[in-house]
DNA sequence: CCGCAACGTTACAGCGCTGTAAAAGTGGTG
DNA sequence: CACCACTTTTACAGCGCTGTAACGTTGCGG
């Protein structure tokens, strides 16, 4: 327990308060026998010191939270991870906290700033409009993930959502698919994110002379990889005549992947299926899935950066980053290894 | 920011700090007409109390450390949320801590309860030995997770895997599998989880009256599907005859299906599958793996009651706990229908 | 051998809140 | 109306650490 304080110590060596703090702190003032008897109080005593006391006095935490939808989601819990590991490679701890995309929940995320749980927040914001993030995020160190309406006031990071969905279309159209569909949209979803994958989708097509009805976008009821399963059956069953599918994202893109099998159709061959984030469930599906992967580890620095720099004192105007990424070829959407096969 | 303080509120009110502090405590013994007047100050200013004075001031966090071996890990996600959410029930916050499993890390967990960062910790060691956990852990607050060698001293919480192989076992044998491999054991691992859920394999074919020779206990060369597939591959093309997989989790489930897959054996019809966890790997494989499913909320709650209780003042001897599990029929080993049918 | 830097160390006032103990108010009784 | 038993409010001393400012100490040039 947190019995020997700073104070024992400090008496057990003989010296001041101050001298014992500059010794733990490594302040390079201080003589080296005068740091090697005090080194040996700490460890004689077995001092460790408190964390609340120095965060009260220096009013900084080395905390940052990091509020997501769903801790649990694996693009989340692996973005976390990195977040976290880089993090704790700059000296910061991270508090994960959850909103389930509720406007309350991710309202109070900047609480924990203004209560000094932390010094900053990393947000993935899903239902705060865009004038209340502007408004929520005055004074406070925040950075934000995904592609929710960001204010411009506000730093940002993200991967360019357009062309990573025209890249992977592009590959799509590569490997000889003629008629692909984006499994896509969800009723009732107002998230951007959508949007733009669909807006590269298109480019894709238009740039390539396709042209489709918009029946080859396909809509789930949920984000569930069941719900995808249904679209998918649901657009078997009308009879619409498609080779190869653009999802989403990797839970769409299973759910998919399960309706085909279940069907009989093989993957890649008849129907090319890619994914999107790139996470454990494209990694280890069966075929594996060709995904869009995001690169985490540059978004985690990223957005770490830019926060810390806010803590930092910077003050300058919302700064948006678009960070790198690829596409995770795989079974699913393989490389062209020949001439562009038809499917 | 936390530029308004208590006596801020308090010299706006016309009151002691201490009265504010009440009213923000809820303490029944404030006059309403005080209550309303302090309250009124609070939103006018727009007060938040700090946090980490509060702490300093009580000596308590009203956080918990969560240490798993990694925090993307789907078992471990899906625990976390559990936990978490739990936690928030009672008022309590978890900090995530990531220790892949290094004995330094490892160690490194406990500190954060000497440096006051959180009130207690829940722990899943890997590569802690036995008489090390009871030592680090005297005097503090801790519950420990998982099938590791855990000393008796120690608040513990995990399912029965003795009895959840030999369930899965069974479960495997009734569908007419006469001939199960259990994929198990790693080159090197050292842990107890292993030799327990082999142990109850090994019980249900003994009452079985099934006799198989010890080449049915498969050995990968790590922890990763891809490892799981090879050691697949590997019995296949020694000859092995097998009809039915039992694994060690479900990352080596998706695995061994790939590899099931890439050769065109069907599942469950020539090989059933059994994963263990049932995390999102096994819900949404194809074919959808049946898999041992610990009660995760169960785990979550018993874990965090239990250190509640001990950051409370228990000072009893360690409690053990089993929590409940089932197991998660799906298509991979799915539930007979009819008589048990010949594989 | 004095004066002045730069170095080393110290004392102490907070950081913002809560627990304690005591003071002040309230009302019911005899 | 004095007294007692509560209830309500207050003053203030910490919680354990760090920042500041000030106070020694050295070492060195003149």
């Amino acid at each position: 327990m947190g019995r020997v304080r700073l104070a024992d110590v400090a008496a057990y060596a003989g010296v001041s308060m101050k001298t014992v703090s500059n010794v733990v702190h490594d302040y390079p003032h201080v003589k080296p026998e005068m740091r090697q008897r005090v080194q040996e109080a700490i460890d004689a005593l077995g001092y460790r010191p408190n964390v609340t006391a120095r965060r009260l006095a220096t009013g900084r935490t080395g905390m940052v939270a990091l509020a997501v939808p769903e801790i649990d989601h694996p693009y989340f819990s692996e973005l976390s991870r990195r977040i976290a590991e880089h993090a704790a490679s700059r000296g910061y701890r991270v508090l994960m906290e959850q909103t389930l995309s509720e406007p309350g929940a991710e309202r109070a995320v900047l609480r924990d700033r203004e209560e000094g749980l932390v010094d900053g927040v990393i947000f993935h914001p899903v239902s705060t409009t865009q004038s209340e993030l502007a408004r929520l995020s005055r004074d406070v160190p925040v950075v934000l993930l995904g592609e929710a309406a960001i204010p411009l006031t506000v730093d940002h990071v993200m991967i360019d959502n357009v062309a990573a969905a025209r890249e992977a279309t592009e590959h799509l159209l590569s490997l000889g698919a003629r008629r692909p569909v984006f499994l896509a949209a969800v009723e009732g979803d107002v998230t951007v994110s959508t949007d733009r994958r669909l807006e590269g989708f298109q480019d894709a097509l238009q740039a390539a002379g396709v042209r489709l009805p918009s029946s080859h976008v396909l809509t789930a009821s949920d984000f569930s990889p069941q719900a995808s399963s249904e679209a998918v059956n649901r657009a078997l069953d009308a009879g619409l005549d498609f080779d190869a599918i653009l999802c989403r994202d990797d839970q769409f893109a299973v759910g998919a992947l399960s309706a085909l099998h279940a069907r009989g159709i093989s993957v890649p061959d008849e129907i090319a299926l890619v994914g999107w984030d790139d996470t454990a469930l494209s990694r280890f599906a069966y075929p594996a899935i060709t995904s869009v992967s995001p690169d985490k580890a540059a978004l985690a620095t990223s957005a770490l950066d830019l926060l810390l720099e806010r803590i930092g004192g910077f003050h300058g105007p919302g700064r948006h980053v678009i960070t790198p990424h690829t596409l995770a070829i795989r079974e699913s959407a393989p490389a062209v290894t020949e001439a562009a096969r038809p499917l």
